[in-house]
Order: C-alpha cells, then sequence, then structure tokens
DNA sequence: TAGTGGTCTAGACCACCCC
DNA sequence: GGGTGGTCTAGACCACTAT
C-alpha cells in the first residue's frame, strides 16, 4: 500500500482504465460500466474513489449516468469532442481522425499581443509553438496552434506528434495531466491563410477558439488556438 | 437531522449560498472563500460534501482551487458566460444585461426534424415554446428559442421571465435544477431571419450552439437553440 | 510550522429502477 | 427485493503554500 510520488492517484488510474476500455470498443454505446461497488472491489478501493472517477468521465462525455440503473456508455457522436477534457483523438474514432504537423515544435518568444496574462516564470523561458491540422475523412476540419513555456518539458522539439494525441504525449513523457480549461469561442470569417489551410472559400464562417488548460504543473500552462470548419463537423461539449 | 422530500442536498445549498456571494459582490475577484474546514463547520457536514460543492463552483467558473492556499474567486470576465451550468446572467453584472421576450411561453407541437430524440413523454405532453433576446450594453447579443416538454410545469405560460433567469424560475417555482448538459456548436452565417433579430449584416458568422441540459426530473429536458453575435462579445467556457 | 487543498478509507441511509 | 447510484459521516495521511 506504499505509494511513491510518480504513482497515479487511484481514481486517474481508474479513469484512464475505463475510457481506454470505451475507446477500443470493449465497452460498446448503451453498454453498463461495471457498478461502483465492483469497481471498488476491483480496485481494491472505495465508493468514493469511484464516484470521483466515474463523476469526471460524465464531465468528459464518454458515460452518463442513471439512479438505480448504472453508468451507461454514451454515442460516438460525428462531433470532434475537443471540447471535453481530453482532446480530439478521443471523440471520433481514430481511423478517420489523422493529425498532420504543418509546424514541428520549436523554441519562439511569445507572440506579440498574447490575449493571455504569462507567468514571469512563462516569459522567462520562452514558448515552445506548433501547429496541427486534423483531418476527417479527407478532410481538413480543425486547425491547431499551440503554445506552451519552454520550462520543465525537455526535448520536447524532439518527439513526433503525427498522429498521437498531445495530451497523451505530455502524461507519458512528463506526467503532465491536464486538469481544468477555459474557452473563449467566436464566429469568424475565414481569413486568408485559415481559408487555404481549411480548404474553405475565403470569408466563410470559421469556428475560432482560444483555449487555455491547466496542468497538474502550476508552471505549465497550454494555450492554443483553434479554426474549425462547422460545415460538415461541429464541436460538441459536455458539462 | 431528518429529511423530507423537497429538502436540497447540502452541497446544492453550500452551491447557491457561496453563488450568491459571489454574484453580490461579497466576495470579489481573488478574494479567499472559506476553507473546506471553515465551511464544514459551518454547514455542519464533512470536507467531502464542502468538496462536492466547490468542486462544483470550479467546473462553473466562478472560483479556482489551489492547493496550500485556498478557494480563489475568479475574475468577472466580458463573457456571456451561458456555456457554464448557469446560464447567462451569472457571467456579466445584470446591470448591463436586459433579456427581451421575443415570444412568450406558448404550447405548441414539437418541431418537425427536431434534431434529438424525444422520449415518449415529451411526445405526448408536446412543448412549450418561448424566445428571448439578450442586449448587453444596448447591443442584442444572442438569441434564444427554448423548447420544455408540457410535462411537471403547471401554469408555466403564465410566469414573466423577463430580466428574470430561466434556471432560476425553474428552481423557485418547481425545483427543478439543471444538473448536466451538452452542446453542438457551430459557425453559420446569418440568416435574414437572425440578422434582423441580432441587427447585424446578413451573412455575418453567427455563433450558433444546440444546446440539451438534464436536470434532477430525467423527464423534464430543456432544449435551446442559441445564436450569438461575436463581434463584440464571446462565449466563455470553462471546464 | 500551521493551514490549505488532494486523496482516500470504511462504513451508512436513501431514492430509484428492474424483476 | 435486490442492486444501482445519490448523499453523507468522521475520520486519516499527504503535498503544497505561506511565514
Amino acid at each position: 500500500m506504499k505509494k511513491n510520488k510518480t504513482t497515479k492517484p487511484i481514481y486517474q488510474l481508474l479513469i484512464d482504465d475505463l475510457k481506454k476500455s470505451i475507446v477500443s470498443g470493449r465497452y460498446k454505446p448503451g453498454d453498463l460500466l461495471p457498478s461502483e461497488n465492483d469497481l471498488s472491489r476491483e480496485y481494491n478501493t472505495t465508493r468514493v474513489t469511484v464516484r470521483q472517477a466515474l463523476k469526471e468521465l460524465t464531465n468528459m462525455g464518454y458515460i452518463f449516468r442513471q439512479h438505480g440503473k448504472g453508468s451507461i456508455v454514451c454515442e460516438a457522436e460525428k462531433g470532434l469532442g475537443i471540447l471535453s477534457l481530453k482532446g480530439v483523438t478521443a471523440g471520433v474514432g481514430s481511423e478517420n481522425l489523422k493529425t498532420f504537423i504543418s509546424d514541428k515544435p520549436r523554441k519562439m518568444e511569445w507572440p506579440e499581443n498574447f490575449p493571455y496574462d504569462l507567468s514571469e516564470t512563462e516569459k522567462k523561458y520562452g514558448c515552445i509553438y506548433f501547429s496541427r491540422i486534423r483531418i476527417v475523412n479527407e478532410l481538413p476540419v480543425l486547425y491547431e496552434e499551440t503554445f506552451i513555456a519552454n520550462y520543465n518539458i525537455p526535448k520536447f522539439t524532439n518527439i513526433n506528434l503525427e498522429n498521437k494525441s498531445l495530451f497523451k504525449t505530455l502524461s507519458d513523457h512528463y506526467d503532465i495531466e491536464i486538469k481544468s480549461g477555459e474557452h473563449g469561442i467566436w464566429s469568424i470569417k475565414a481569413t486568408t491563410e485559415i481559408s487555404k489551410i481549411l480548404k474553405t472559400p475565403k470569408h466563410n464562417p470559421i469556428l475560432h477558439l482560444k483555449r487555455k488548460l491547466y496542468t497538474n504543473k502550476s508552471e505549465t500552462i497550454i494555450y492554443s488556438y483553434l479554426y474549425c470548419n462547422t460545415t460538415d463537423y461541429y464541436l460538441k461539449d459536455y458539462f
């Protein structure tokens, strides 16, 4: 029953395991997850801890819970799911979703007029920038520019993010877990650049988000600009 | 220590009280809320229950929590806040936000091609429809059409919603509390109708949301279409 | 070091759903 | 009636922040 610094909390382990089981199809939409009591026994823990995990999976849109019945796996939706905590790969089957790195991670200065206040640490260490295009069924749907402080993520520029989840990478390599975040959301006209990237006519309406993600390490905050063509897909958010 | 059917759970009471204190300005942005131990004592409950309330206030964007320090009240933002659980009035100071009822609540059939599956109960009882326009600083920013099953909400059509929160009305009159929900989000061109309502040029980009809100009564689900002009304002979401 | 939030235990009673 | 999730108790130990 010992615990060392890098051990994940039990509830996080439960989240990861159940999420994997759902995404992999072991539990299909409509299926019931094991009950709280079963999970408590299986993981040698108590209902409080199990409930913490199930609550978060509910927030993330993987399950919904029904009093007297159980935890039910949600329908997979034709959405992108990036508005839930764990990133785009969770929302659509990964067969149909490809990620193309348009700018490889590189060190640079923080952009001027950056819309978020930066800490002294963030200013001091500068930022790492990269951009990705998400392609669903051959269609470029989402363009995403990401900024992270160049601190506590050694050799990040060497990592190949192609078709990998940024969040999984951060978790696997640096024990960084996304804990919470905030979005600002706008509807804008496609600029020349965005229309080229998303292969959409100029001035078409584009969904634009500015995103700030907080992690378990208070110095590490992930900032993104997102541009989404919602002609054929849409964003979905659970809360 | 008795409990009757209409008693709110303690954690809900805590949420309501703390939210009121924050919105009213008793706690200002940056202030610390009382500690979990203080609140446990004050409400004669345990930390688990207090934490349940504080977790939800965090999700709703009223506070953020800092290990070793406390629960800190968030900055008020120039957002609309409808993407958090409790509706638009919580996001902007109510001085600047007016609600105009463009269609008073009336009974009608569910629209054809309604994008969500309806239960037998919902189909049987038909729906109540109304629409509202949210005006911030004299500017029409948001148009909202709402559909609720005409079930368990007697005399709803008699209630005056002008400048009142729908959620507060449902809570006060019918003990209905919003528990969770989901959004689909699109960026669209303003139709002729929407452009008139929001006083914006036709074809301007408009943020469009289809919203489904689940309540503590499983038969009562609130459906909304939202249209938001994000030229001068934007939507903000915490998670 | 004192106080805070983060995680967790080992129970309890209740309301709700299904059989 | 038996199992489920919803709420709650009364503790515990740990990690983090501030001083």
